[in-house]
DNA sequence: CCTACCGATCGGTAGG
DNA sequence: CCTACCGATCGGTAGG
């Protein structure tokens, strides 16, 4: 039986936590993720795991935040002092698929926010505002970038920011799919194509 | 308590579970669509319902089946007709976005190829299977057109139908995101600009 | 962080 | 298509 831990090894604990329920919610949904089935997997009781979120549903937004942040350090912290405008929305795009190919080991069951707006895109609650927060930040960075390069001139004048914003979103859905559903091998130069195709000036 | 049914009721019965399972599945993923659940929602017993089909698993199929009838007659149907190539994939750009809008009764938390995909596409599996095979159809199926429309000359030569494909299903992928996720009511106003220009001349 | 437990629900079966 | 039941698992709590 195992003693109560220092605050150290409590937050490495928790951490462990989080790390194994991102890969499991990638794989099987934030209602897939179990306390029963993280505590099995991590050789820990049940209550042992609970204990640090307090209800499932903290638990899942945990692992949404988890992954949030592994979102920022692999697709905009590499190109966050690139040049503003198109240099870096066509930056930004390449670490966004990188990240959909790379971060297999964090996400085996691909991007948990794609899996995680799906799932509870029809419900409500504290998990689908934090989804929905998520990717109406994130297709606003893309917006301000197109604004910027069209303000710079490296995209017609009269462009749409948020139509672009949208239609890259659709492209990166269509990547998520061809990786997970069909995990077929063109999939990023298919990527590019069309990329080039929406962000071409 | 009911006694046996005819085959015709019996029949009827057994639509009477899909159409509300395929509305669960919806919602709640084929996996939240629980036999417990559909039995309470039809004034049933869970033995009642599950005699239909046997196992949970073929009930899912039987959902996704009865689903892709639903996706046949309201997007294929209307549009078979129609002279093949670029006319044709157009009409049946616009009968795949009505559907997204008006299928809402039959799938009130959208699309169930989409929701199934995202659920299954890490799993193995007969259900997995037949999503994939939907999926692929219906990319095939836009292909072939995308092919016409290039040998008819009302696409440049060269074009990659494939490729086509590939963005078409991501412009509907960012449209029921939108629908969704977002409840944006110019959801269909991008998705109009977005296909005019991937099916540009 | 553990053991021991709670009521509810899961998929599924037996038997009519 | 029903009642009655099975073992397994769910999220969560009490108490140490």
């Amino acid at each position: 039986m195992s003693p109560r831990k220092s605050a150290v090894e409590a937050r490495h604990t928790r951490e462990r936590i989080v790390a194994r329920g991102m890969a499991i919610a990638s794989v099987d949904g934030l209602e897939g993720l179990t306390i029963g089935r993280l505590a099995a997997d991590l050789g820990m009781s049940k209550a042992g795991v609970l204990g640090h979120f307090g209800t499932k549903q903290a638990l899942q937004l945990a692992a949404l935040r988890a992954a949030s942040e592994v979102f920022t350090r692999t697709v905009w912290r590499p190109v966050e002092h690139v040049e503003p405008g198109l240099p870096r929305l066509r930056a930004l795009c390449g670490t966004w698929a990188d990240y959909l190919e790379t971060e297999r080991a964090t996400f085996p069951g691909g991007c948990l926010f794609t899996t995680a707006a799906i799932e509870f895109d029809a419900r409500g609650g504290p998990v689908r505002d934090a989804v929905a927060r998520l990717f109406t930040a994130w297709r606003r960075r893309l917006a301000t970038e197109v604004a910027t390069a069209v303000e710079r001139g490296d995209l017609p004048a009269g462009t749409d920011p948020d139509q672009v914003a949208f239609e890259v979103f659709g492209v990166f859905l269509a990547l998520n799919q061809e990786i997970q559903l069909f995990g077929s091998p063109d999939a990023h130069a298919r990527t590019r194509r069309a990329l080039d195709r929406v962000l071409a000036g």
